[in-house]
DNA sequence: TACCAGTACATAGTAACGCTGAATAGTGAC
DNA sequence: GTCACTATTCAGCGTTACTATGTACTGGTA
């Protein structure tokens, strides 16, 4: 990842992996792959079950683990309606950042 | 700021204060009392005054003391070239995330 | 059998960033 | 002489993503 990315990505890579858990349940080895297909190509392996601990400690998703034919047992994570509600929050914030944004980008001072 | 902003400035602030120099050059007062106008409320004094330093010692901005009518000497910070292309690169990587970010919104996953 | 690639998760240590809280210093008004 | 406003600085802290490495299960292959 670039520097300006990794930094960027602080604050915004938990709401990405919460908007992907809104829409279906995801394990990590899963959410890294599809995030590195869309563009995040040398996202860190570590980084998103880092994440995923965290989300879970603060009770944002649930956990289920369920047997792989591939592997070690997988931890599918769904989002729980406390998650719901932060992914709400963080919605807000987003809108807020990016419009302010696009001002300084369109020239608005 | 509630935490969910503060670690979404993360990388983003330092963008939004290149983009303000790149318009007219300012100070640090002057900057964090425009960005708490516009919605930043909240934002850290001390906060401003550690980006600019960081910038400047990345050799991203040009300093030049003013001496100030109301108070101490002001530092007025104006981008240089090299800021000028560290800036085009966040836009870069700004409009790749916002993009990102966006059709997740939408629910494009 | 031994080895390797792919799948899947975990974790200790590090760097970077914004915030907290306090200090310093100059000006003008009351 | 004190207060408010202007203006900058800095040490210490918490959070986050990355680095690097290790563990573990499956299937193929030499």
């Amino acid at each position: 990842m670039g520097k300006q990315m990794t930094e960027m990505l602080k604050g915004t890579l938990e709401g990405i992996v919460l908007a992907i858990l809104g829409v279906q349940p995801a394990y990590g080895y899963e959410i890294t792959a599809r995030l590195r297909e869309r563009g995040f190509e040398d996202l860190a392996e570590g980084t998103i079950y880092a994440l995923l601990i965290r989300i879970e400690q603060r009770g944002l998703v649930d956990v289920e683990k369920v047997p792989s034919e591939k592997g070690p047992p997988r931890k599918v994570y769904s989002l729980n309606r406390r998650g719901q509600e932060y992914l709400e929050e963080f919605w807000r914030t987003w809108s807020f950042l990016s419009e302010r944004i696009g001002q300084l980008h369109e020239g608005e001072v």
